[in-house]
DNA sequence: CGAGACTTTGAAATCTGTCAACTGGGGTGG
DNA sequence: CCACCCCAGTTGACAGATTTCAAAGTCTCG
């Protein structure tokens, strides 16, 4: 759709957001730091160069011709990008928050190794999910995942419970489960009425009932939706 | 559901069979041979050896706790099996063939990066299908992809034409495209009537129109019933 | 205050799943 | 050798979950 000609460090944003500054250099590793719905790579490209995330969500998405999107994978701080895309990038990268990446040089086979498998170990059970899940346990699962790598920047808005910053959209959402933005939607809101989790400002979620929610996410139990427990 | 203990070079079938001879050692690496329906190791339990498939299929599942079941991969002759699955198995492989097997012992570095970057590429493919196509491109996408994998043996019933044998049952491609053995048939029997392929023994599928195939399966085209082309 | 993007909610449409019956081939046993 | 059984596959009718279409509400930002 666009021509582009994306190098190592040389990255470009999609919508019109470019910010690509090498930030303070303290020590040795490049370091990016990118606005919310950046391009970090695209499909169909050259080999994208590799990163780990330091802070924030970078999506990999697929696109049929038609325009149908599929978000394979949300990665969060500690992860790599850029490993396992093929030669040809078989996925684009955008991101979803403000990120900050740090470029890889060395690439010990260890780590790469431990990334790929994580990598593959991620995108079959992603797989599982949107085979043979219901939309509920989707969202579910969706959740506790996002919430397991996103947890540390705002934890515990109160005692005892969870609270995290869902930096997908519920359209982001609805392309990596499988289902639309008004299904992903109902889902949250049953959910919350189910009392497991809360929030006002849709992007700001708390986990009132892991454990239930947990349950749910594996298949072994629907929500009811008689609130509390 | 059953208890086992599956250690490297000892391996159990689930429901009777149990095949296991060392064949005949032309050279080094150990060769197995297993009859269909063989589960070559489980999920769940200790990290599986590591094989590379000569001939046969091999499919690689998960399942949730109420036994829903999601075939991950399936995988042909010249690919490896027991990479990517984590420690603890994270899905269980099962024979849908006799299948020969090399065990694999010198596991170069190059080597089981590649093998691990083809299980992510294949696995994000496998997610958009999931994720984002109908149920016919699902089932032409398969037919595409177990005629790329499982050609070589009976190719070219007549002339001009792609033959082969089919190796899972309409069921297993159901829990592999996230279907039901019901639309898994359906859409067969359209494909059928479409022209696009054809069989009478439902194992052995005829090739007529790849090109089509090909549209249906990337989702630039719908099937037309209108036979002939 | 208004524009636009995102979210939520409702009602109708549709694809796929569920239930059920029938078919055909392979294997077993008399 | 033939009858019978069993399982995979096919087909039809119906139900249900999710999508589609439509509209209203909310929040941010200029």
């Amino acid at each position: 759709m666009l021509q582009f000609s994306l190098k190592a460090a040389n990255v470009r944003a999609l919508p019109s957001q470019l910010l690509v500054e090498p930030a303070p250099t303290h020590h040795s590793p490049t370091v990016l730091r990118l606005s919310p719905r950046s391009t970090l790579f695209l499909e169909g490209y050259a080999r994208a160069p590799q990163y780990r995330v330091v802070e924030g969500c970078v999506a990999l998405s697929q696109s049929l011709s038609d325009g149908r999107r599929q978000i394979i994978d949300m990665i969060g701080p500690g992860r790599m990008v850029g490993i396992g895309v093929g030669e040809r990038n078989r996925c684009s990268a955008e991101t979803l928050s403000y990120v900050t990446l740090e470029a890889i040089d060395s690439v010990d086979h260890a780590e790469l190794e431990r990334g790929l498998e994580e990598m593959v170990l991620r995108a079959q059970a992603h797989a599982t999910l949107l085979g043979r899940k219901t939309a509920p346990e989707r969202v579910a699962s969706a959740i506790l995942d996002l919430a397991d790598q996103f947890l540390r920047p705002s934890r515990g808005c109160k005692r005892n419970t969870i609270c995290f910053n869902l930096h997908p959209t519920r359209g982001d959402l609805a392309d990596w489960l499988g289902l639309t933005v008004e299904t992903v939607s109902r889902c949250f809101t049953r959910i919350k009425k189910a009392g497991l989790i809360d929030f006002n400002h849709p992007e700001i979620v708390t986990l009132l009932q892991p454990a239930t929610l947990a349950e749910i996410a594996a298949g072994s139990r629907a929500i009811d939706n008689t609130n509390q427990a």
